[in-house]
DNA sequence: CGATTCTTTGAAAACAGTCAATCTGTGTGG
DNA sequence: CCACACAGATTGACTGTTTTCAAAGAATCG
């Protein structure tokens, strides 16, 4: 294959992430045609392969992400070097330091693709201007912001409530998907239990 | 004193709770007269003493809540019968359970207060309401929630990463104010550690 | 003051973390 | 296709931490 063939098949692949991500938002709030077409445009699309990442940790986070298809990991290292897992973003949700996009301050996060990923992205200012020309998108996002503070406040109740095989069971069952994914040392991360205990504990459910 | 003269003296002690959520209100946004009337008229004023409660898991969370002085707890009883405490809410900042308010289902949590409190009230119609009249006050409940989320989101760094010890430090620096409000076994569940572990904590960091 | 709530302490048991070694599966390059 | 490297998972032995239970002491409220 020579190399000017590739311009047409990155296109179309490129197309297809915004297809997919048409889909989805098609499928979760109620936008006109034409608003659709102005958020695809205020989009870019990008791809990430393996162990490469969206995010580092002292940079300025520039975009809000949605993943079409993939997995990323977002993940914040403590003092002492060792890495927790904040979260995982699978196909059809979205991510983004929240924080470090909106204040423009550095980020203490790192977002990074644990299978090949497709990403659809929104600077900060594309972001802003969708919310400000359409406000169905401003209530999609919202609704994401929310849904998320839920979901935390649901974790942090597990964090300081659950013993370590609950919080095992928990994941395995809001997660079930996830659970084939990632390795059982990244859901150690993620509980903030050693591999090891994990690795004992699963070992035990199996017996039963 | 005469019972009909308790009426005034009640009455002038909400009007000091407007005024200080009015004084709230201009030190957080830039509101005009006009709209600092409507948002005081769209409220109530509540009293409450300590161990009553403002919701009890089961009900419907009724009110967007705004503590004018005193100290609430937020807990989650797991279903052995432990309870576990989600936040505490001191003077100058909000609480409600969110997701029973909007969504009007039955609550997980137990609103108390720790301390003679006294709030201002907004039921979901009344907020709803605001935002949709006056924009500024649309974008302080948007601020106290993403202020929610980043919050929540240290929090559950901290409840991944660190250890007994750290966590208990951490609290009595980010929270100073509320240390010496309220007794270290309700600090011990905040922190998701028993209390007699926080308590030979704090012994050991005495010595030092 | 008496009752209740809160804190502390001790001792034992349960639990989780660490370290080191081994095992397993996957995938890459020769 | 095989061998090797690598990432991940498991296991054992040990250590350290945390919980639990029980009891006693301190503080606070009515």
């Amino acid at each position: 294959m020579r190399s000017y063939d590739l311009i047409p098949i990155i296109k179309n692949a490129l197309l297809a992430m915004f297809e997919h991500f048409e889909t989805y938002l098609q499928a979760n709030a109620d936008f006109t045609k034409e608003e659709l077409k102005q958020i695809c445009a205020a989009a870019t699309a990008r791809k990430l392969r393996r162990r490469q990442f969206i995010l580092q940790e002292g940079e300025i986070c520039r975009f809000k992400i949605f993943v079409s298809s993939g997995l990323l990991k977002t993940a914040r290292i403590k003092e002492d070097g060792t890495e927790y897992i904040m979260r995982f973003t699978a196909e059809n949700t979205w991510t983004t330091d929240r924080e470090s996009l909106e204040n423009q301050t550095p980020s203490k996060l790192n977002i990074e693709a644990l299978e090949d990923t497709e990403l659809v992205l929104f600077t900060r200012a594309a972001a802003h201007e969708l919310w400000q020309t359409i406000p169905t998108f401003r209530a999609l996002s919202d609704k994401l912001i929310v849904n998320h503070l839920d979901a935390s406040q649901e974790r942090i109740f597990m964090n300081i409530s659950y013993t370590s095989e609950e919080k095992y069971h928990s994941f395995i069952t809001t997660y079930p998907d996830l659970f084939n994914r990632v390795p059982l040392h990244m859901v150690a991360s993620y509980l903030g239990v050693s591999r090891e205990t994990l690795s004992r504990i699963r070992h035990a459910q199996l017996k039963q």
